[in-house]
DNA sequence: CGGAAAAGTTAGGTAAACCTAACTTAAAAG
DNA sequence: CTTTTAAGTTAGGTTTACCTAACTTTTCCG
């Protein structure tokens, strides 16, 4: 119910929390370590300060649940890695362990606000009609481009079906 | 010359010293203190720190300035967090507010590769004649849209100067 | 110049988030 | 059903990054 703040520490044990409980109905102390890169010992405090915040059931030697509240949370993590990745991939077109790496990093950073734009951002570029698939391909290649150069324009504005009246720039 | 990471924190210390000695040639204890929200005390022991890293010229009750190296890591941080907020404020066209305060979080978080996919990214939408200041704004009412439609698709494209021989979709 | 005010430092404290290593509990296997 | 092994916990330690409050140094001005 409260709405503090969770630090970046405690969502990446929720998010783990969830993925592991999808993958196998529970989530357990060893699983969470290794997932985390992290120690048993380390893992066990942090389950108490989640359960203290009532986030997660917990007993000692028995398995670990989210609370609805918990759950609640751990799906925003998720949902702004799920989108942040989604950009870094199909928009920017990083690497796929780029893309991994840098969105679990940017999953803390993100708000609400910012990522909804990002959301609808993604959308309307696969759905305008100026935009698209083709159009994300030709970005790549004005990537791998070290000039830089623009004089490949005429041939994508024909790829999109169109007759350009103005001057090629 | 060493490579190893910095905390976030130590980030926004070189920031802030960086934006000092632009605006005062050099930076007093109680301004990066005012800047970042933090307590003279606090600022002081990680001057000590910077100074350790070689990252600071930094002698008891004299001014801080940056050393080569420093300034190249501040340099880094706040080209970060320039395209990050040109990205946010530009091209997502979240309030400045917002653009801001997120810039600050996701500097921290961004790697090389991906930052430099992002500079292309905003260059290639300004560039090409398929996307730049018309589309952007086409992706505002988008975001207005509730519907989330396509309906200006045709005049969107008609505005391109194009004549689109498909079927509106 | 001399003392008040401002700036900076120091010392000691707290909290978060890790670690290791020893210990306890639970599970599996003979 | 015991014993081994795997899993989990506990205790104590470290580092980072802050804090407050007392103290020191510098600066400024009457």
């Amino acid at each position: 119910m409260a709405e503090n703040q969770l630090s970046e520490s405690m969502e990446n044990y929720l998010e783990a929390i969830l993925a592991l409980e999808k993958a196998s109905k529970v989530a357990r102390v060893k699983d969470i370590a290794e997932r985390l890169n992290l120690k048993k010992g380390s893992v066990t405090g942090a389950l108490k300060s989640l359960a203290e915040k009532e986030l997660i059931h917990y007993e000692p030697y028995s398995f670990i649940t989210l609370t609805t509240e918990g759950r609640r949370r751990a799906e925003q993590v998720a949902y702004r890695h799920h989108v942040l990745k989604d950009f870094l991939l199909n928009i920017l077109q990083v690497d796929p362990e780029t893309a991994e790496a840098t969105a679990c990093r940017m999953e803390h950073a993100v708000d609400a606000k910012t990522l909804e734009r990002l959301v609808c951002f993604i959308e309307y570029i696969h759905v305008c009609p100026r935009a698209g698939d083709q159009w994300l391909q030709s970005f790549v290649e004005y990537c791998r481009d070290d000039a830089r150069e623009t004089k490949n324009c005429r041939r994508c504005l024909e790829g999109l079906q169109i007759v350009d009246n103005r001057e090629k720039r």
